[in-house]
Formats: C-alpha cells, sequence, structure tokens
DNA sequence: ATAAATTATTAGGTTTACCTAAATTTTTAT
DNA sequence: ATAAAAATTTAGGTAAACCTAATAATTTAT
C-alpha cells in the first residue's frame, strides 16, 4: 500500500518539468496548450514533447488530444502545484538566506524543486515563516496547493496620473530582471505613471523622483498594486 | 573556453554517486576497490559498475585495471570531495535548521548534494557558520577538500575501566542510528567501559548511570575521544 | 475551395544507466 | 597443478529523454 502511493507520487525530474511548463502556459492562454509552445519553454524539439505528452496522459497527468495540445487534469495541477510550491519556497531561502539576488535564483531553483522529501518542503516552509510570495513578488502555493490571491494588475493598464506599487513581474529573465534592478525597480517601488505615448503605449513613470520612460512591453511585465 | 571549463565539472548524479561511493570504499581497504564492492554499496549489478567504471576512467576520473578495481585519481578525489562536501553541509543544515534527527537526513542529502551551484555551497557554509562535523560526527571537507582530522579511535579499541567521549559513528544506516538513539547514544555522549568479554569482545559501558551492553559489531562502529 | 504555410506526429537514431545470461579471468581449495 | 568457486567482463536488451528527417493534419491566405 505505502509502496503503491510511492509509486503513484513519483515522477522523473523531466516529468516534472513538463507539468511546472504546461502549468504556467496554461495560464496565459485558455483551451490546450500548444506542442511548440512547451517546445519553445522547454528548449527541446516537438518530436520531443509530443512523445513526452504521450507519456504523461498515459499517468492521467495531463487530458491530451492529438494536434490539440494538453490541460492538466487534477492529479497533474496537484503536482505541478507542488513544484511550484517548492521552487518558490528555494527562492525565498536563496535570497533570504543565502545572499542570492533575486536574479541568480532561477537556475538553482530550477534544480531545487526537484529534491523528493515531504517533511523536507514542510519544515522550509516554517523555517521561512511560511512566506506568501517569492523574491519576484510570485504567490507560494500553501500545503494544499491553494494560491494566496496575486497581485493582477499590470503597469501598462494604469492610466496616467495613477499611482501604484510594484508587487512582482511576469518576465523573470535573467536580462530583464537585471533591467529592473539597474532601473531600481523592486518589489515594493513606488511608482506614478507620468505620460503614456499613445502610438507606442510606452510610459515615463515616476520613481523616487526620477522620470523613467519604459517601454510597453516592460509594463507588461510588471504588476502593481494601487 | 568558459563552455569546455563547464563540460569538464558536469558530472551525471550517477557518476557522483560512483565517484563517493569509490571514495568511502577507498577508505576502508588499501589497493584498488572491487566491482563487488561497488556493485553491494550502490545496489546496482556488477555488469553495470563494470559498464560505468570504464566511462569513469575515460573522463579521467578514476585508474581503471580491469579485474583489479578501481582507485580516484586527483581529479575524481577532488570531485567525490565536494559532493562529500556537499552532503555532510546539507545534512548539517537539515538537523540544525529543519528539525530532521540525524538518522532521517541521509536519503534528502542524497539528492541535494548533485544541485550544482557554486555559489549555493559556498553561502550555505558560510550560513551554517562552517560546520567542521557533519551531525554523525563525520568530517566536512573545506572549499579546497581539506579534512579537519576525523576522531579515529574506535570505542572497540579502548580498554576496560578508559572513558570516552562519542565523537562519531561509521554505520550510518537507519537501523543503527535508531538503535543509537534508542541506548540514548549520541555526538558528545560520556562513557566509560565498565566490561569487555573476552570470547566476544562484546562490551558493557556505562552511560549516564546505565549499564549498556554493546556488541563487538557496535563497539566498532563507534568513535570516541579520550 | 484550394493551395500554401504552419504545426504536430511518426519513424528511426543516440546516449545513459540500468538489467540478465553467457563467457572469461582470477582466486581458492584439493 | 588442477579443478572448483568466485569475481568480473562481455554481449545483448530495455526504458527514458533527447535528436533529425520525413510525413500528416490543421490553419491561413488566396
Ligand atoms: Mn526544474
Ligand atoms: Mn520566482
Ligand atoms: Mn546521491
Ligand atoms: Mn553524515
Amino acid at each position: 500500500m505505502y509502496i503503491y502511493i510511492l509509486f503513484e507520487i513519483m515522477f522523473t525530474q523531466s516529468e516534472e518539468n513538463y507539468l511546472k511548463a504546461i502549468f504556467h502556459l496554461q495560464q496565459e492562454v485558455e483551451g490546450g496548450v500548444s506542442t511548440s509552445g512547451l517546445s519553445e519553454k522547454l528548449k527541446t524539439k516537438a518530436a520531443s514533447v509530443t512523445e513526452m505528452l504521450k507519456r504523461l496522459a498515459g499517468k492521467k497527468l495531463v487530458d491530451y488530444q492529438k494536434y490539440y495540445g494538453v490541460q492538466l487534469t487534477d492529479k497533474g495541477m496537484q503536482h505541478a502545484l507542488l513544484i511550484v510550491r517548492k521552487h518558490r519556497l528555494w527562492e525565498y531561502f536563496l535570497v533570504e538566506c543565502l545572499n542570492f539576488n533575486w536574479d541568480e535564483v532561477h537556475e538553482v531553483a530550477e534544480q531545487l524543486e526537484h529534491i523528493r522529501s515531504p517533511k523536507l518542503v514542510e519544515e522550509l516552509d516554517l523555517f521561512l515563516g511560511r512566506p506568501q510570495y517569492d523574491p519576484h513578488g510570485d504567490p507560494i502555493p500553501d500545503t494544499n496547493g491553494k494560491l494566496p490571491k496575486s497581485p493582477n494588475k499590470r503597469l501598462s493598464q494604469l492610466q496616467k496620473g495613477e499611482r501604484g506599487i510594484c508587487k512582482g513581474f511576469n518576465d523573470t529573465s535573467s536580462s530583464f530582471l537585471q533591467f529592473l534592478a539597474k532601473q531600481e525597480i523592486g518589489l515594493g517601488t513606488n511608482l506614478e505613471v507620468l505620460n503614456i505615448e499613445s502610438f507606442d503605449e510606452s510610459m515615463t513613470v515616476l520613481i523616487d523622483k526620477k522620470e523613467i520612460p519604459l517601454s510597453k512591453t516592460a509594463t507588461d511585465n510588471i504588476y502593481v498594486e494601487d
């Protein structure tokens, strides 16, 4: 019985990476997640993705319709949320305890998220003081997979003259995070929209008395609370 | 150039497990480490070991003589020491920070030791206060692979009437560690040899006013400082 | 409605890391 | 010294997770 449960819960690193990628892509577009989307996100070829999707479907982790993409089953969602939980808890640990910068944590968390030990996850959560958000402002699922509500207004959605507090980022690539650091934009940063160019939707934003120009691409990837 | 260095340093989990196993077996017996010894330690079949040894030899991590076992090269030793360092630092972390018992840490450390990130190791070491010994009393190699001198007298080497302080354990199997916990023997435990049976070399030891009988097998696996 | 372009799947290969069974070498016992 | 036993290696196979090239289905554009 115990063995049975272990088998049910054991997935390979690769399978877990796919589950997480599907989870993230699922939030961006509705309907099935495409083979090419996964292929791009995971930097593997489409043929490899197709193969893995068939395997995941066999394990009842996804519903897979040939040519029409995949969606996580409840079981798949549950495990994806565990991986996300672990990823974000470790990121928090790296920044809070080990002097990592927020743009250095991703690669290591990508490995640590696969460490298998229920006790480890729960104790780490406790040790860190049950944080709600990771260093990028992303919500950390609790033991049951429940997400605290995420800050979900984008900076690009603010009107001229509105103010907001930076609560998170969508793109967490190293280059974007380094760009943000250079502009001195971080979690908790206060900002005010001074102007919006109508032709390219770029903004001029007031941060700490400095006027910072930001492209639509940038403002789309910054979450704010107003 | 940078890529080249990365390739040189990247080994698979399996390769790392072999290197560590060879390292441990090398300390127990002199001469080459045998295929069967590795097979037993790693719970794989001898044929699999032979195959891996050829691969490791190809990567200059071991000197391998068909039919006569292997020994780590300098390069292999260096990497084995890094894995041991990581394993023991993580064990220390689990016990000191995450409320693990010393007999619960091994399995998780077995996974964590493979996380690749030079910064992580050094920062973890710093965060933990540069510990010298892991929760089992085993020495933690420093950044350069240097080991602090290990407590190396076995309880079985003490004479009748001698006293000692428990400094470490050789066998770190769950069953042995649980046995020790039951007898309330741990790091720092004071003990006195009350009697040694000549026929089987078993001992009666005084610990905290209780008389505890210990087999030769047990006393061989307990390190003491006198 | 067709053709072209795009996207996805299948077919066939590779490498790693296991396995079993058979063959070979070394060690031990007579 | 030879034979039996034990240890090791080789041969041949499997599954995971990738790949390229060829084929097929879907979507888009004319
Ligand atoms: Mn990962
Ligand atoms: Mn994050
Ligand atoms: Mn390991
Ligand atoms: Mn240990």
